[in-house]
DNA sequence: GGTGTCGCAATCCGACTATC
DNA sequence: GATAGTCGGATTGCGACACC
C-alpha cells in the first residue's frame, strides 16, 4: 500500500502559490476556514491523482494522520477516539466515512460524474430525467467526420450551386449543433464558421433536423393557441390598452411576440466572470422591428446602425 | 456603502450497494 | 445480516456582482 509521510504534505503544499501560503499560516498555528478549505482541495486533488477517484479508506486515514502529524495544531480536540476524525472519519455504526477530506472527494466525484451521466442519457432520448429537459437532444451524426470537415470546408468557400449548399448544410446539422453547443461562439464566430447558417432557410433546416417532431407544433399553435393567451396577459398587465379589433391573426401574432420580453424576465447569464443582466428595453431591441409599409427604409437603416447595432 | 441576487462549494442526511 | 462505503438530493454559507 502507498504510504503518505508527513513530509509529503510540506511537498504538496509547496507545489503550488496558494499552498505555501497556508503552510506559513500552519507553521504559525493558524488557519482561517477559507485557508482550510483550500488546504483540502489541495490534498483531495493530490489525493486523487496520484490514487485515484476512490482511494482506499487506509490512504485516506493515511492521509489525514499525516496532516495531524505535521501540524498537529489542526487535531480535532473535540474528538477523543482519532487524533484526525475532523479531517477523515471512517464509516462505522451504519453510518457513512465522513471528515473534510471524504466529502471533498465526494463532492469532486459528483461534478466529475455529472457531465458523464447527462451524455450518457443523451444516447436515448430524454423522457423525464432531469438533465434531459434541461439540454435538448442532439442525435448521433450519420456520416464520417471526414467527410463533415470536407463539407464545412467547401461550405465556407462556396456559395452555388444552391442546391449542394443546401445539401451540405443539411449533412453537417448534427456536428454544426455539436459545435455551437461545445464551443459556445458568439456571431461573428458563428459566421466565420458556418458562413451560409444565415442563408434563408438554413436555420429552419437545421431545426428541423435536429428536432423533426416538434418542428411544425410552434407554427401550429402558436397563432390559433398562444398567441390570445400572451396577449390577454399583456393586456392585463397593462401593455396593450388600445384595441386591437381589424387587426389580422398574423398581425396580432407578430404583436405577442413581441409582448414576450415584457412578460418574461429578461435571463441573467455569465460569461466569465461577468455577469450580463439585460433590461426589458435592451431585450426587445433583440427582436425584429417591424415597421408600417411606407417607412423609408434607409433613412430607417441610417438610425437604426446608431441606436441598436 | 448597504442590500439583494445569484452561483458555487461545503455540509448534512437518508437511501442504496458491496463485501464479508 | 451487519457493516463500510458510495451516491444523490436538500440545505446552508459564502463570495462576487449589480443596483440603488
Amino acid at each position: 500500500m502507498d504510504v503518505i509521510y508527513c513530509t509529503d504534505i510540506r511537498q504538496i503544499l509547496t507545489g503550488s502559490t496558494e499552498g505555501k501560503l497556508i503552510l506559513g499560516s500552519l507553521d504559525g498555528d493558524v488557519i482561517i476556514p477559507s485557508q482550510r478549505k483550500c488546504l483540502v482541495r489541495i490534498l483531495v486533488s493530490h489525493l486523487m491523482e496520484k490514487f485515484g477517484e476512490s482511494p482506499t479508506s487506509e490512504t485516506k486515514k493515511a492521509l489525514a494522520a499525516a496532516l495531524i502529524h505535521g501540524f498537529p495544531s489542526l487535531k480535532d480536540e473535540s474528538d477523543t477516539s482519532s487524533d484526525f476524525g475532523y479531517w477523515f472519519t471512517p464509516g462505522r455504526n451504519r453510518r457513512p466515512a465522513t471528515g473534510f477530506l471524504e466529502e471533498r472527494l465526494r463532492n469532486v466525484r459528483k461534478r466529475m460524474r455529472k457531465p458523464a451521466r447527462s451524455q450518457s442519457t443523451q444516447q436515448t432520448p430524454p423522457q423525464s430525467s432531469e438533465a434531459g429537459t434541461r439540454r435538448t437532444f442532439i442525435p448521433e451524426c450519420t456520416i464520417s467526420e471526414e467527410r463533415v470537415i470536407q463539407c464545412k470546408e467547401w461550405l465556407k468557400h462556396n456559395s452555388q450551386p444552391l442546391n449542394q449548399v443546401e445539401q451540405y448544410m443539411q449533412d453537417t446539422a448534427v456536428y454544426r449543433a455539436k459545435s455551437l453547443r461545445e464551443n459556445g461562439w458568439d456571431i461573428e464566430g458563428i459566421r466565420q464558421e458556418f458562413p451560409h447558417l444565415f442563408t434563408p432557410g438554413m436555420i429552419a433546416q437545421d431545426f428541423h433536423i435536429l428536432h423533426r417532431e416538434a418542428a411544425p407544433k410552434l407554427f401550429e399553435t402558436w397563432l390559433p393557441l398562444f398567441k390570445d393567451k400572451i396577449l390577454h396577459l399583456a393586456r392585463r398587465e397593462g401593455n396593450i390598452i388600445s384595441s386591437l379589433d381589424g387587426l389580422t391573426p398574423d398581425c396580432l401574432g407578430e404583436l405577442a411576440l413581441s409582448q414576450l420580453p415584457t412578460l418574461l424576465p429578461p435571463t441573467v447569464y455569465k460569461v466569465g466572470r461577468k455577469v450580463f443582466r439585460y433590461t426589458i428595453e435592451k431585450s426587445k431591441l433583440a427582436f425584429i422591428d417591424h415597421k408600417p409599409v411606407g417607412t423609408n427604409l434607409v433613412e430607417y437603416l441610417h438610425e437604426a446602425k446608431v441606436s441598436r447595432p
